[in-house]
DNA sequence: GTGACACTGTCAGTTAGGCGACAAGCCCTA
DNA sequence: TAGGGCTTGTCGCCTAACTGACAGTGTCAC
């Protein structure tokens, strides 16, 4: 009855580019790679720092936000064990675009920008895959400009529950838990929005029958409901 | 005294990147565009349409933009002559992302599909050039997503004001006179505003004697007073 | 010239959502 | 098992920004 997509791993989403080359490149990619450990909490780099490395993530999670110089902070995405990030600065050979943090313990794995570059030289594949990978994130990116600039906030927060549910949820029958890894306020944050405009949302939901918040997670219990409001 | 970048064309900023190949294969790929002329207000492609073609601009301009199902608009970009739009789909080999529609009478340099896909193959040099276009794209839109969930309508009107300053405006002395294409209303668009705020917004810069506005273009009398408000 | 038309300017009424405040619940550690 | 700290639940107030409406103004075609 329960067909959970695994745990939200990535490997065999382009945004994993390193799963989407030929086999022997993929070797001597992964060859080149160094496992670095991260705690909870850890900033991996920040907006603006000289961009040194690519990383992929092994085990744990790590976001990438944005922060204005008043403090005020969105989350623009979660990454999952496979997913890569921190290219953009090196293949530019400028500056980090964004801050990357880790949410969990867990492991990356760190490439130099010197061997990325020398392995983008000798293997052409590689840009070929990352550029799969910089389509994905532009649709992505698009997408949520899309959402936030012209959607209320009940049908934002409607479209992301929809979005981490085929994501990953677990499907009971017609139920889908979502095992929630995110504070309201971080929700908040995903959305422009204010905690207690998401609590308040969210309370709706609830309130309609369409879904049941718990401690852990959000079960939607009327998955057409919720695709309704979107 | 005036050193006015042209106008506002894009011949070697990374969003061409058909002028960042060497020579010989900017010659093939130039061999292999067809020039296609487009008319204000034609309609190149629509999202979700099949992709089939990549385009450069070479004259006129040309916008891509997204509407939601109930026709609330965003204006995502316009591109002026140099520049290179409509590859994600075809990289990806799916379908649009986005609307793209001219502004103006012009010009477009057309590749289909096929050519291109052959192309890359030929010449890497190709793809690593459409992935440095592709990091400045992804730059833009993060700065784009954190302004606009961020900042409020004044602040995102004066930093839009001095890009478009920096990027086509004419320096008179301490002045800079931008040569507006743009209604209000699509500067809305633009901002993720009403037509009716951005004029407010517009009035009160005006007001405090910030800029100055035309018919035909806004001149940024006090360049320092609209970096303040940044 | 004279309409037609698109754009600008402005106002009043309405609302989504921010913000501060505070209570209550859960969880972890000493 | 008690207390500290994070998270959630809920108020009330406030304001930025939307909407609709209408008048003024410049521009173009005829």
């Amino acid at each position: 009855m329960i067909d959970s997509p695994p745990n939200g791993e990535n490997r065999d989403s382009t945004l994993n580019w390193i799963a989407q080359l030929p086999a022997a490149v993929e070797a001597e990619v992964r060859a080149a790679l160094k496992p670095r450990p991260i705690q909870a909490g850890e900033t991996i780099y920040r907006f603006g720092e000289e961009a040194d490395a690519i990383y992929q993530v092994t085990s744990g999670s790590v976001q990438t936000s944005n922060v204005t110089a008043e403090g005020k902070e969105i989350l623009l995405h979660i990454m999952q064990p496979g997913e890569c990030f921190g290219e953009i600065g090196i293949i530019e050979g400028s500056l980090r675009a964004q801050n990357a943090e880790a949410r969990e313990d867990g492991e990356l794995a760190a490439m130099n920008k010197k061997e990325f570059n020398e392995l983008r030289k000798r293997h052409p594949e590689i840009n070929e895959a990352i550029l799969q990978m910089q389509c994905t994130r532009l649709r992505m990116v698009f997408m949520f400009i899309e959402d936030s600039a012209l959607r209320p906030l009940r049908q934002r927060l409607a479209r992301r529950l929809v979005l981490m549910a085929t994501m990953m949820g677990a499907q009971k029958g017609e139920q889908i838990f979502i095992k929630l890894t995110l504070s309201q306020e971080e929700l908040g944050k995903m959305l422009g929005a204010s905690r207690q405009s998401i609590n308040k949302e969210l309370s709706y939901l609830e309130k309609e029958g369409i879904v049941d918040k718990s401690r852990d997670g959000i079960c939607i219990l009327d998955p057409a409901a919720l695709n309704a409001i979107t």
